[in-house]
DNA sequence: CGCCCTATTGAGGGAGATCAACTCGGGTGG
DNA sequence: CCACCCGAGTTGATCTCCCTCAATAGGGCG
């Protein structure tokens, strides 16, 4: 993509601190502000100081760690209103890109943590929002771990097209790189994983970044 | 082990009504009462209604799911201390059976969310259990997804030593299969690249549930 | 002492990784 | 407008790490 929406090559920051917040959960509005990150920016990196929770206004995001030697786990994709960043310790134990251009709304971690003080409902939606992604990467420890390279694609997909509600079709946001790191494969047995499916017309694959699930059904038995 | 402990082959119920409640996390006791399970016992089943949340007095359980053709995902191993089984929606998304004979207290779902409605303390410490098993699992995704078996069983290792404080080495409670299914291996892989550990003097196997790390900072080094 | 379950060891095979070439598509500049 | 370029994606050939299948060894409990 990468367009001439791109105004400025530092993120631009839009403060919206003229009043009214960034609802960041359901029926509470927090003093906040959001950013807009081009393609493969930094959100945030590893070890640095989590003084932000972040929320997809649009576009899409990463939260990855790399071993020492390059090796990368994708651990999430965000979508528009998910929230992701809200750590317990002091500093993030994961990196944030962009995968897409996409707009971030911030909220302060202090604002947050006295939200839920003072807010019984606020804390709450706190647990639930953890809860649900624990729930998220349970499933995803039994992908990485038992699944088979077609089981993992199938779900990926079947969960890409929930996600992002687009008839006719899932508009992938990520590369194939992106893909692979989340579903702990490589780029060519994600590649060669579509072209088979395609082949026994589960999918059809009129752009790379669009995938038309012919037989949702069938995918589904694909996975396990 | 199944030791002449087991008093009764149905599991055994202690009732604590008597007052002093389970003390479900620091400072706050909640009613509740403990149960013991024997080896490989079914504490609570997938699909099931979660009506309790679990903490381990003594012994050991996993936390696990298994496809329809038999793949098995163990998700966690719970020692003593450690909180399981509280979810989010009505019904367990997992299993949970003894590793070996354990002890565990039970804690009612609905006494759980008065005192969070009640008590901010108490809602804050639930959603820092859940964000602690959340940075848990986005460890454990990295190793299922990027390392190799070298570096599942020794950050395997490396873990149990740090959680179960045995001088002189680790005491592992749970079988080679328990372990290959939380590394995403088979027992053959976990048997073998533990025997290379130690012909590589990175350990030593006394008996095969005991395991000393004779080099941890090389072991870690074998880790990424 | 002997049974049975768990763990180890060995031989062979296969799913996915690796290395490498080629294609495609979109953007850029002549 | 077209030629070129460059990164992303696909496809092919080969390799390898781990799985599978099979046999053996150990160890706890009767």
């Amino acid at each position: 993509m990468q367009t001439a929406e791109t105004l400025a090559t530092a993120p631009a920051l839009h403060d919206h601190s003229t009043g009214t917040g960034v609802e960041m959960f359901p029926g509470l509005c927090l003093g906040g502000f959001t950013m807009r990150f081009e393609r493969d920016e930094e959100i945030f990196g590893e070890q640095e100081e989590a003084d932000f929770a972040y929320k997809i206004v649009s576009g899409a995001a990463r939260t990855f760690r790399v071993l020492s030697d390059g090796r990368r786990q994708v651990v999430g994709f965000h979508l528009p209103g998910d929230v992701f960043g809200l750590e317990r310790g002091e500093t993030h134990r994961f990196s944030a890109e962009a995968v897409s251009g996409c707009v971030v709304a911030l909220v302060r971690r202090t604002a947050i943590e006295r939200a839920a003080r003072a807010d019984g409902e606020a804390a709450r939606w706190l647990w639930g929002l953890a809860a649900g992604e624990l729930e998220r990467l349970q499933d995803h420890a039994m992908l990485l771990g038992r699944k088979t390279a077609t089981e993992r694609v199938a779900s990926f997909l079947l969960d890409m097209a929930e996600r992002s509600p687009f008839a006719g079709g899932v508009q992938l946001l990520m590369s194939r790189a992106d893909i692979a790191d989340y579903l702990g494969l490589t780029v060519e047995t994600v590649s060669r994983t579509l072209t088979q499916l395609e082949r026994d017309h589960m999918i059809a694959i009129p752009s790379s970044r669009r995938i038309v699930l012919s037989r949702p059904e069938a995918l589904a038995g694909c996975d396990a």
